[in-house]
DNA sequence: ATTTGGCACTCGACCGAGTTAAGTGCCAAT
DNA sequence: ATTGGCACTTAACTCGGTCGAGTGCCAAAT
């Protein structure tokens, strides 16, 4: 019972610190929010939310505001979920229309995030190492140079070049091509070192070599670069507020800008959306921001991960609404394969 | 004679300002540069230069700092080509080596660009419309629906899926594919829809329809997207400096995002580094920064260009140096084909 | 005719004292 | 348990005064 009033205090606190960017004191508390009680009951209360950790004071004579505890406790037993307004409904249900590549799917999604939550979006492209090789492309571009394309069933597309040590006819070529999409087709991507792996095995010497370079540049494709590629959109929103991070934001825009740190970030992929409060991160630069993020992917498995990233006083409703719901979009519109 | 001086002067004041970032007064000018003059001669000389609206006080009891005016003198006529340290010289020297494909090599320059000269580099795509076909590759992925892959001798590379109309056997797909190479391969990719424009007759009407959706997705990606992309690193390094941006520097992270901007900002192509300073660019968010940007490209045809964006209060000679460098570096690697 | 030292003047930056206002904690009364 | 009242704290703001960097101008020196 009493607990409940000091949580009500508390989402109070929250809700009026998020709008106005300022400590909030006993008195607006009891003005603005109309919880029956006195400006002094409620310092009552603030002393113990104090207490508890869940709030504090910049200084003695200031107003309160939520720790990352607060918003830990906010985000975990008292945000409700809230309702995406009518525009950003609107927008989230169409940005995809005439997607035409993954690319332009990634793309597309990231800048909507971060136009929708006003803050920066993170997008991770669907991981390879969890997607299946949907085809494998070799195009001869002289007799000592080959083109291999690796196309996933996320529409990923990666290509490489690789030099020949000997000349390889087209009909070598060909029936290279045949037989390793023989066996790879299908196959996820973390599997495929394991598919290849006596392969070079049944050639005759003479070409062996060369089939030998092809198949390393492809587990090269399959493996290196597997989780890497991350985009980032909406930086300018750090700067919408120079307030919200007072001490200069050059170390956020350097963590932004590496792609291991992001996608350190985002972390695990799994269903459902997640919140990271100030210090709960590892990363020192970003212990002045919050991370919601949400896997995202075709039905019962989760490929990759987005988000948004901002100070951690902001709206966390609104943006865990808007995060899950365009994973639950991006997700429905990879599963039709586009 | 006494324009050599004023100028010398100039080039102190530039120099001076760009070190420490604060208005320069005849004193330390005299004390720092030993011009075989008097401070009080240096007031006078100032005044002229102030009157020529090349330098500026901040207000009546301050030190001068270089008008937009000033800097373009300074880089027209007395900026002398800044040799690049040796660290530099080795990072530019390497900095490609083992690159894989295009994406790689783009992102590894404007990388490099960013690192070198600590400010914000901008590295535009190879232009599509002004490289040529290497290769179109057609996938049947179900016999309802095609993979477009289109290779340019650029090493871009653009996929598209189509839905056709009706079935396609392996064989006629085949064929198109092979009739379409015929066409294409070598051609400039602003000549291709001129060289498709009657292809589609020599179908029967069966096949019509399927081969235009086709040869319309084709045209579609010679294109459309045909300038579209470019790609920044280094934004971090506009708040290393937070008083380089005294207003806010949201504007300028908003302009940075916009893909429409960075292109205008590039500007046309052409050999040669070209420098624009604060107000001689149209962007009105981006008028207290200046460009530093070079064409590149394999010989002759300059295909895209590169840059960075900075303060105007930026160390012109050195991001000149470095700019044109890695332009060249990256010129004589495109031609070598990686 | 140019350069220079000297000097009065201007104006932002800095400092310290005083005032204000927001907000608290505690206590006695309800 | 809640509330009104009150003394206390402290950042933010205002103000007058001082300081110092820098200028422009003039008269003397070269």
């Amino acid at each position: 019972m009493i607990a409940d009033r000091r949580l009500e205090i508390l989402r109070a606190i929250v809700d009026d610190y998020v709008a106005t960017n300022e400590p909030v004191g006993s008195k607006v508390l009891a003005a603005r929010h109309s919880l029956g009680i006195s400006p002094a009951t409620i310092r009552n209360e603030m002393a113990l939310l104090e207490e508890e950790g869940l709030i504090s004071q910049p200084h003695t004579s200031a107003g309160r505001i939520p720790t990352d505890l607060g918003y830990r406790v906010f985000v975990d037993r008292i945000s409700t979920v809230k309702p995406l307004s009518a525009p950003e409904r609107r927008a989230i249900d169409h940005f995809l229309e005439g997607a035409v590549d993954l690319d332009d799917v990634v793309n597309r999604t990231v800048r909507l995030l971060a136009q929708v939550t006003k803050q920066v979006a993170i997008v991770q492209y669907p991981s390879l190492s969890k997607s299946a090789v949907r085809h494998i492309e070799i195009l001869p571009l002289t007799p000592m140079r080959l083109m291999i394309v690796l196309i996933t069933d996320t529409g990923r597309v990666e290509q490489r070049i690789v030099e020949l040590a000997n000349q390889m006819s087209e009909a070598n070529v060909a029936k290279l091509r045949s037989q390793l999409n023989l066996l790879c087709a299908g196959e996820k991507l973390n599997l495929i070192p394991n598919t290849l792996k006596s392969f070079t095995e049944k050639f005759e010497p003479a070409e062996r070599t060369n089939v030998t370079s092809v198949v390393n540049v492809i587990l090269e494709m399959a493996i290196e670069r597997s989780e890497e590629k991350v985009i980032v959109s909406g930086t300018a929103n750090l700067a919408r507020i120079p307030s919200d991070f007072p001490s200069s934001f050059h170390p956020i825009l350097e963590a932004l800008e590496e792609q291991v740190v992001l996608l350190h970030l985002l972390g695990e992929t799994a269903d459902g959306t997640k919140v990271k409060i100030g210090h709960e991160q590892d990363n020192t630069n970003l212990q002045s921001t919050s991370i919601v993020t949400s896997g995202y992917g075709p039905e019962g498995e989760r490929v990759a991960n987005l988000g948004i990233i901002g100070p951690t006083r902001m709206d966390y409703s609104g943006s865990m609404s808007a995060v899950s719901a365009v994973a639950r979009y991006v997700s429905r519109f990879l599963e039709e394969g586009f």
